[in-house]
DNA sequence: TGCCAATGTTAACACCGTTAACTTATAGCG
DNA sequence: CGCTATAAGTTAACGGTGTTAACATTGGCA
């Protein structure tokens, strides 16, 4: 019942993959129903079989948008503490740039409001929580204060976040000019969140 | 012919005003020319003598958000760097707060993309300037280290505002229960950004 | 006073999301 | 193997949208 093609094959899936395509190319207010399923060669209410209306395949665009980012995020090495850190956001910050209109999409905030769509704020905690494991490692590991874990994990999406968004808006002029701000942004919060027993130890390990 | 009342008296001011309430309660998805023109009892039409087109309306109203956003900043005091910087950080964030909807339509990214509108650039510059400056004091009076302003504000912006777009779509769950957030990130980034000379003579300078 | 330009009007076009009522093809079962 | 329930598609239609064209009216000014 779900494997086998019926009359179009699985419509479900193209619709979703399509909307996809558009939705990164053009952005989410780009999506049309109706021109989705003429493209597809269907007609409209056909697509209603399969998402209950345009919100929900929004939704579902969403969802996938969390999902590769927190692909995205699993890939970084766990290796010390600073280079988790620093590659995990900047790992964030360039998936947003990579895809801001479906990191748009995600954090809009307009599209879906939370608590609307279950598993599209289960696919965002389950992204957020690979962020916050490798807050949790460093400071378990005695590198960071003993700062609240929600404080500081709290401030680290913040920031990263804040920084996509402003980028990708094209709110900070002189992004281009200086390719290593994530970088710098970075360290400069670490600054503050490292230990005291860890300062000035650490602050060029990266470049041996 | 600016001042004086036509058929309807400044239809202009009257559509903004209509509008800005409209985003503020309901966001920009709400605004709908049509509607808008119905409630003031004017035909749609009449709407394009006065603005382009439906993103240019929200464009003036981002401005006006803009503009709302930069006196709240203004307000904050110029007293010690410390509090300055905290305090404009907490106004920014409370701004936000306060106008979910119209601070979703001004950083929402999908209305205008930025050298479209210059107005709604220039207001949105205007604002990040009164950040700016506030930066600047501090670095400027040895209270902050001497890294570059661009780096600094930078990060400052992009803190504050992925806090505040986090909190108002509900991303980070003990938001209420941890009402201090915002100082304590706010802090926390402080901690990295002062200069070694500052370091704990001033941490709980502000419960006296 | 008479004209021009600003400001409004109605009618219409081409979309849009969505629902209702109907048709078709498939899967599973007696 | 044939039948039937149902999943998956169809067309027609409703009400809404932004926007444009063509026309009407009003007010300020020469």
């Amino acid at each position: 019942m779900a494997r086998t093609a019926y009359h179009h094959g699985d419509l479900q899936q193209q619709v979703h993959d399509q909307a996809l395509a558009v939705v990164r190319e053009h952005g989410d207010s780009a999506i049309s129903l109706r021109a989705l399923a003429k493209q597809i060669g269907v007609s409209a209410p056909a697509l209603y079989r399969h998402f209950a209306d345009r919100e929900s395949l929004l939704a579902e665009l969403a969802i996938s948008g969390f999902e590769a980012l927190r692909q995205r995020l699993l890939q970084v090495k766990h290796t010390p503490p600073r280079q988790a850190l620093i590659g995990i956001g900047l790992a964030y910050v360039r998936f947003a740039q990579d895809e801001p209109n479906l990191y748009r999409l995600m954090f809009g905030g307009q599209v879906l409001p939370r608590g609307v769509h279950p598993r599209l704020d289960d696919a965002g905690k389950a992204a957020f929580q690979v962020l916050e494991d490798t807050v949790e490692r460093a400071r378990h590991s005695g590198y960071l204060k003993p700062m609240p874990l929600a404080l500081m994990t709290a401030t680290a999406w913040s920031l990263v976040h804040g920084l996509s968004q402003l980028t990708i808006d094209g709110h900070l002029p002189n992004a281009d000019a200086e390719p290593h701000l994530a970088e710098g942004i970075t360290s400069l919060l670490l600054e503050g969140a490292i230990a005291d027993t860890n300062r000035a130890t650490d602050n060029n390990e990266d470049s041996p």
